[in-house]
DNA sequence: CAAAGTGACGTAAACGATTTCGTATATGAA
DNA sequence: TTCATATACGAAATCGTTTACGTCACTTTG
């Protein structure tokens, strides 16, 4: 059923049904009504491409998630933070696009969804320190909302992110009262801005609480539950080895809790554990009591704001640059306890 | 830039061009040339709205997640099956438009793709036995393949599915030689297909070699770490516990390890674990040896090769309705070992 | 009472491609 | 020379909407 049909047989012009169905004031109440019926009787809807063609509006938002070629991993955070920018596309008739490209052709994919017109905005995952995305996006003129941010990148730009250097400096400082000296950090790869700035609060604290930072302590890398293992067995292994832990995610925290069963030890007297909690659905950080201490920020939670700041921006063209930086909560598990004495 | 403008800068018509661009034959190898080499140099693509209109294609695939109302948990296997679907789409010139939509709503859903035209086919996921959108999606006449099979729908239908009732026969009998016959199974939600196939893979092992199943030692749930945690811990304080689990996902294996080594027992001495494990980038099941003996199967490859048959499909209106079927390699790795003697 | 609104609807031109017919020129055959 | 046949291109319709202008019949208003 399309509109020429539609309003062939309501016997009235596609003008007056359009406008009827669209809200428009010069149509009277009665006529709407009736097409409204007759709307929902047929279960017309109107075309996307036909509405996109004729408004100029494409009524959907890209997302490209960029997926290391090295490696090949996708960031499990993606699913749930989607879920919530989904949520918010559909209560605003937006659709999503999806774009999943290897990190070498990701200019190529910017361009070309600018090009064919596809999408009214772009969300831009994973930025890295000084991405060139950013400048990318700016010159083809495609409204854009990172989620994270990227230090170097100087030109103004909207953004939503945790503040993750407040929450990794949290972490420590919560690890140091406890009494501990000897704290490694299990990072995502250094590049990615978010474990930048993570790896800023970590060694803050620490410089600020006078203990100097040991570079056998600190391990970055792509983050699954296989190198939050390593790298944790490793630490373990040396002679002089961490009392505490913090990792970037809750996979990582996962590998980590694997190594230190494995040698014998307990989480939370022998090591303590602080890990960063996107709160994934199928990750839930235990009920009640946490069972890792963690700092926690709802990844879709983010996902919503930032795709209503997103379609705000595209109702507003001449709208500044919008950003949202979220705290974390600190939340006392179950993996954390006072220094031991070695 | 779009086509009139070109096609004005070159002094041809649209037609000509149009038809240069699109390989038709009735236009000179040196024009060709010419608008090919104008349309690179102004990075010329047509606009996805307009070509879909005239073409009555919309060269876009629909994915529907559903997110369960009860627990909002979104399946974490889905980002890895459509990394491996969005690989085929782009390679074909097709887009990804993705839908995540609560378990109530999804009927709408799918009529709505169809009636604003918006995709050339969905591709089903999660499928539940009996699952309604088969028959309600052959009405409308949208193509469309199943992740998964449904158990008691009659009519043909494409999918694409591992051979989970097999990958659970051979789990089970691996253990049964290695001597166990207390053999609890933690399983996915009653109602989602796989689950179903899983739980009669197990069961029909089972019985085959003279064990009763005991309904203490079958569980089923949404497969989160907690849920694989709360089962085994479950199990393990039953008096005649379980000397070997099988999971459904490498995260309720993780749980399972949790609770296992909570209770001071060791992994594959004390209780021998299986897990299916889709492969997911992130949860790589260790390197050379697995860390959990596994059925593996692959679910990046699943959704590249549903993404080809989809789109066969589409090309080909009149063809009959394709299936494959996976098979999953038992691998075997340090989670399992010979039943101890209690 | 004439002019000016206004309420309710219609005509037709966009939007940016593809595609169905034509058409003009060149080539070969009769 | 004339007719048929390719070859290379163009005019205009089409896809399904929205929307800038009209139009026409009634009120109001001065």
């Amino acid at each position: 059923m399309n509109l020429k049909q539609l309003s062939l047989e309501l016997g009235l012009s596609q003008t007056t049904v359009s406008r009827a169905l669209n809200g428009f004031p010069e149509v009277s109440e009665a006529t709407r009504n009736r097409v409204q019926l007759a709307a929902d009787r047929h279960q017309y809807s109107p075309s996307t491409r036909a509405k996109g063609l004729a408004t100029g509006k494409a009524l959907a938002i890209g997302h490209v998630i960029p997926v290391s070629t090295k490696h090949e991993t996708m960031n499990p955070i993606f699913g749930d933070f989607i879920a919530g920018a989904g949520e918010t596309y559909s209560r605003n008739g937006y659709e999503m696009l999806l774009s999943i490209v290897d990190d070498q052709s990701e200019d190529d994919v910017y361009r070309a969804l600018k090009a064919r017109r596809s999408v009214d905005g772009v969300v831009v995952h994973g930025p890295r320190m000084d991405d060139p995305r950013i400048a990318l996006l700016n010159e083809i003129g495609l409204p854009f909302v990172v989620h994270g941010r990227a230090s170097g990148v100087t030109v103004p730009y909207s953004w939503v992110d945790v503040n993750n250097r407040r929450a990794f400096n949290r972490a420590a400082d919560f690890l140091i009262d406890l009494g501990h000296r000897r704290i490694g950090l299990i990072n995502g790869l250094e590049g990615m801005d978010f474990a930048h700035r993570r790896r800023n609060g970590y060694m803050d604290t620490l410089t600020a609480n006078g203990i100097a930072a040991d570079p056998a302590l600190l391990r970055s890398g792509e983050m699954t539950e296989e190198f939050g293992y390593t790298s944790t067995r490793d630490m373990l292994a040396l002679r002089d080895r961490p009392t505490a832990l913090m990792t970037s995610s809750m996979i990582l925290a996962m590998g980590t809790r694997r190594a230190i069963e494995e040698a014998g030890l307990t989480i939370g007297r022998d090591v303590s554990v602080i890990t960063h909690d996107d709160e994934l659905s199928y990750l839930r950080n235990g009920g009640d009591v946490p069972i890792f201490t963690a700092t926690r920020s709802s990844v879709r939670d983010a996902g919503r704001r930032l795709a209503e700041m997103l379609l705000a921006d595209i109702a507003n063209p001449f709208s500044q640059p919008q950003t949202e930086l979220l705290e974390a909560e600190l939340m006392v598990g179950q993996s954390t306890g006072p220094a031991p004495h070695l």
